[in-house]
DNA sequence: GCCGTTTTCGGCCCGACTGTTTTCAGTCG
């Protein structure tokens, strides 16, 4: 049994430290990327270390082998590991805290600790900061004004807690450099203007945002994009291909730029992912090419056989000809992230995957009609919220208003209370004559009880078309007999919908666990649907439950969850994670015609 | 230290940028 808990977390930067150990002490580069590595993929786990350890399947994380797979073991089981403290020994704790300053790494870090004699971590970064001031640092071998400029301004970046991973939601991201894209298209000289990196691929959180621009003119690229209002500092300005910021709000922003005629080349290396491209460019040695951020050319090995003509690198406008050069499909963004997509657009046997464009209803919205809910009502109204739909090109429309709160009602309270709205909805049709080009559905989100017990009389669901059932209490349930709660929650024959079925919040907390066969199995089993929250912070079920749910055969379904009429347009971020997750339109309901959702759902 | 449709050895990404250099090292992505 573990003595310590060790989280992701712990475990990716005791790896990181290992790997700034033996960049300090000059060691062999792979091992250091190798270390590098390890942190990473743990960093990034779905499961918990300690599972998975237990389980005996450490070996199984990718960049994890047999060496680091024993201390890990070792570290789990006595809480330490032997061989990595004894590498700490010769290290100040000072150079782990500097190295997370921005434009230290592991050699500066190291530098400053030992030549100001700053050695425990505690006040490392005040009395850095100290000697900043006092002109310390420009008199260590290898410093000098402008570096000691720079330090100062990191260290008083991380002190504003800037540097700590504060990811973006993907909606703040995307808003964020749509902006900057917008701004960028004023200049004529820049021809195409996109994301890159996990933006572009639609990741639910970004850490920097990174923008791409095609232009025969770089300088006045360059020049128009320095002048952006909201950059606060440039950090560093190449002469055509890169220029670094940051912005007011402390994010950075990297703009690459590349002529029109190799954007397509630009574009794919920067998208990513890490993994993708690396999976990539294994497949493409193994047809004698090698791939860069120009273009492709002859793999090394290749070049000295055919040394004639193969100095040439073959360039690409769009990423469509990359791929297709490599006799691959073209491979959508959210699918670049290594989970086979390589073998799948080989064989032509992509996805095609849900659009926008397919969605033709929304059947999560909280409008601002009061059933004196149980909790938050929405603030716009039933009619806004129509018209809208309306202009989204929208078949149908549910608003599924919380229940009524139970320990403020009685059931005889809740059941009129369920009726006055069904009696609206119905009034507000006939209001709207026979012009109305869209369906109404009177729908209801229900709580399931921390019993399994859904929050509203049995005789009061003959007054709604639908509900959606979802957790928010006692969310620290085990997983166990959470799973019991949400399929009986499910089972009642009006519940169709389960609701931001993991409950997390991004950046917030993890969510409840469930067995998800479990709950997969049943939904097939019995028609009941899963929902893709959109809400920005939700983005719930996450993509690697909907690629497994696609698996399953389970049908989902995409809402936003709108509590205002301006949050209708999140849409877009829910089909992203569906996308991710590899569904095509046959997997969402919300994608079918009128009259054949109303035949699985009502 | 990891990894494997030309496997158990011999590969492993490297280019842009900056600052302190006088030809290069460190950081970043």
């Amino acid at each position: 049994m573990a003595v310590k808990l060790f989280t992701n977390k712990d475990v990716a930067d005791l790896l990181r430290r290992v790997s700034t150990v033996y960049t300090i002490n000059d060691d062999s580069t792979f091992r250091i990327q190798a270390y590098e590595r390890a942190s990473v993929s743990i960093e990034h786990l779905n499961g918990e270390i300690k599972d998975i350890w237990e389980e005996g399947k450490l070996e199984e994380i990718p960049g994890v082998g047999k060496g680091i797979a024993n201390y890990l073991d070792e570290l789990l089981r006595t809480g330490k590991v032997k061989h990595f403290e004894k590498l700490f020994k010769k290290i100040p704790e000072a150079v782990f805290i500097f190295e997370r300053i921005q434009g230290i790494g592991p050699k500066k870090a190291y530098s400053l600790a030992t030549n100001l004699k700053i050695t425990s971590g505690k006040d490392a970064v005040d009395k850095l900061k100290k000697a900043a001031k006092t002109e310390k640092i420009r008199e260590i071998e290898g410093f000098g004004e402008a570096s000691e400029i720079d330090i100062l301004s990191g260290i008083e970046a991380y002190l504003r807690g800037e540097t700590e991973e504060k990811r973006l939601l993907l909606f703040e991201a995307d808003m964020m450099a749509s902006e900057i894209i917008d701004y960028l298209k004023s200049n004529n000289d820049i021809l195409e203007a996109n994301p890159l990196g996990s933006l572009r691929r639609m990741l639910s959180t970004i850490g920097d945002i990174d923008i791409s621009v095609s232009t025969n003119n770089p300088k006045s690229t360059i020049d128009h994009f320095v002048k952006y209002p909201k950059i606060k500092q440039v950090l560093s300005k190449g002469e055509e291909t890169l220029v670094r910021v940051i912005l007011f709000n402390g994010k950075q922003i990297d703009l690459r730029i590349s002529k029109p005629e190799s954007y397509g080349s630009m574009l794919q290396y920067f998208t990513g992912s890490k993994q993708h491209n690396i999976n990539l460019r294994n497949y493409a040695i193994k047809k004698g090419l090698s791939l860069s951020e120009y273009g492709i050319t002859l793999a090394q090995n290749a070049k000295r056989k055919t040394q004639n003509d193969s100095e040439k690198l073959k360039i690409f406008r769009d990423e469509v000809g990359f791929y297709n050069e490599l006799g691959l499909q073209w491979i959508p963004p959210e699918l670049r992230e290594g989970g086979g997509e390589i073998a799948a657009a080989e064989n032509k046997q992509l996805p095609n995957l849900v659009e926008v464009m397919d969605i033709k209803g929304d059947l999560h919205l909280h409008s601002d009609f009061s059933i004196e809910p149980s909790h938050d009502l929405g603030m716009s109204s039933i009619d806004v919220m129509v018209k809208t739909a309306i202009e989204l090109k929208y078949e149908y429309l549910g608003f599924t208003e919380h229940n009524p709160s139970v320990s403020k009602h009685t059931k005889d309270n809740i059941i009129n209370l369920l009726k006055r709205k069904k009696d609206f909805i119905e009034q507000y049709k006939y209001s709207q004559g026979n012009k109305l080009p869209i369906k109404i559905l009177n729908g209801l989100e229900i709580d399931i009880s921390p019993k399994g017990q859904l929050a509203i009389p049995d005789n009061g669901y003959q007054y709604i078309d639908y509900a959606i059932v979802s957790i928010h209490s006692s969310l620290d349930t085990p997983k166990e007999e959470m799973t019991k709660r949400v399929l009986s929650g499910l089972s009642n024959t009006k519940a169709k919908i389960l609701g931001h079925p993991t409950g997390r919040l991004l950046g917030e907390r993890e969510g409840y666990q469930l067995d998800w066969d479990l709950v997969f199995d049943f939904c097939v089993k019995n028609n009941k649907f899963i929902e893709i929250s959109s809400w920005p912070n939700r983005l719930d079920l996450p993509d690697y439950l909907v690629k497994d749910a696609v698996k399953y055969n389970v049908k989902l379904i995409i809402n936003t969850d709108s509590h205002e009429v301006s949050q209708m347009l999140f849409m877009k971020y829910g089909v992203s994670v569906a996308r991710r997750g590899w569904a095509e339109r046959k997997n969402i309901i919300n994608t079918l015609p009128y009259k054949e959702l109303a035949g699985i759902l009502l």
